[in-house]
RNA sequence: GGGUAGGUAGCGAAGCGGUCAAACGCAGCAGACUGUAAAUCUGUCGACAAUUGUCUUCGGAGGUUCGAAUCCCCCCCUACCCA
């Protein structure tokens, strides 16, 4: 019955887009689904810039403190999951409103993924051992002889995708290749208007440098060494993917006398910069993006926001 | 004042007579990415022409040599040690 279009506010790390996305969603009382593969965890809060608890009561949420570290929640989960959310939200009447930027998870909500296996624990540990004992030229020569298609799009070298790759064709006992004949397409009808908060370059890194200060200020290192002690186990396997994230795996690091305080630190501002920029990349390149200059300030924010509810509305 | 170790591209750091515009790492820039994506991986990286090309570099100034970042001399800085 309601079929508004759907605003998605993307855009890099520290792009303003939180702070837009509730504005809107006062200005409308609509809802935001967060696409954002760390704030979903709960005691994950500073680091990953989850908005504060008082934005969080004022308009709700999702996808934002439900999950518990180490529980599995993957790119395609939440393609399914966000889409049967905003139908849900949509049903009664209120306006969803998408912001994040995690790359994969905009991109298989937005445009879908073929009809690729999930991942299999099992069968993922298993190859992730091969690839340690026998190394990746080993799994890179059998992929090759399997799927001469897909290896020529990745390299020898160890790879995420060298592993899926052959996951994939343990689990369905086809190639990616062949299953990506049939063209990624989203299970929905939702219709999304795509935008993309842009700065310039000096000033988005600025931003970012800021932020990192600002973290470490509201308690960063004790909100990293909390999750560092609970989770000691878990990180000495790497097993848990959550815990790999910028602005706590440089801490651990830290707690574990690999490096001292300000290094961690300068590394944290570093690799969110690092991120920011492939986070770009990927939404020029990837998605269909209309780019809207980011607001710099208050009263900026509110007219942006004004803008984009009347084309939602 | 004496001694020792150093000063190399944005930073760190190799090179120690030719094959050096100078390894490598980081940053930067560009890119890839179909279920771990804040992950994983690739290219490029003195300047300029942008395919082999030209020009200016290795603290500064001289010198030796066909040829120097690499050898010699003087000077300037830095670190540590002894006074």
């Amino acid at each position: 019955m309601n079929n508004k279009p759907v605003l998605v506010i993307l855009g890099p790390t520290a792009s303003g887009k939180s702070d837009l996305a509730f504005r809107v969603a006062l200005m409308t009382g609509g809802e935001i689904v967060s696409a954002d593969s760390r704030q979903i965890f709960r005691g994950m809060d500073i680091g990953t810039a989850k908005p504060p608890s008082t934005m969080l009561e004022a308009v709700r949420h999702h996808f934002i403190d439900e999950k518990e570290i180490g529980e599995p929640f993957s790119a395609g989960d939440f393609a399914t999951r966000a889409a049967e959310r905003i139908k849900e939200i949509q049903e009664r009447g209120v306006p969803a409103i998408v912001a994040g930027g995690s790359t994969l998870y905009l991109e298989g909500l937005l445009k879908g993924f073929s009809a690729l296996p999930p991942s299999d624990p099992e069968v993922r540990t298993r190859l992730m051992h091969e690839l340690e004992q026998k190394g990746a030229e080993t799994l890179f020569r059998r992929l090759e002889s399997i799927d001469p298609e897909q290896a020529r799009t990745l390299d020898p070298s160890k790879s995420q995708r060298l592993v899926r790759s052959l996951e994939i064709i343990e689990i369905a006992g086809t190639t990616v290749t062949a299953l990506q004949q049939s063209p990624a397409a989203p299970s929905h009808d939702i219709d999304f208007i795509v935008t993309g908060l842009d700065m310039p370059r000096a000033l988005l890194y600025d931003r970012i440098n800021r932020r990192t200060a600002g973290m470490v200020r509201a308690g960063l290192v004790e909100e990293a060494r909390r999750l560092h002690e609970r989770y000691r186990r878990e990180l000495a396997e790497g097993a848990v993917n959550a815990l790999a994230t910028v602005g706590y795996r440089e801490l651990f690091d830290c707690f574990e006398g690999n490096m001292d305080m300000e290094t961690s630190v300068a590394l944290i501002s570093q690799h969110t910069r690092n991120y920011a920029k492939r986070q770009l990349t990927f939404f020029k390149n990837r998605l269909n993006v209309v780019w809207l200059d980011s607001p710099l300030n208050e009263s900026g924010i509110a007219e942006l926001a004004e803008q984009l509810c009347c084309r939602i509305s």
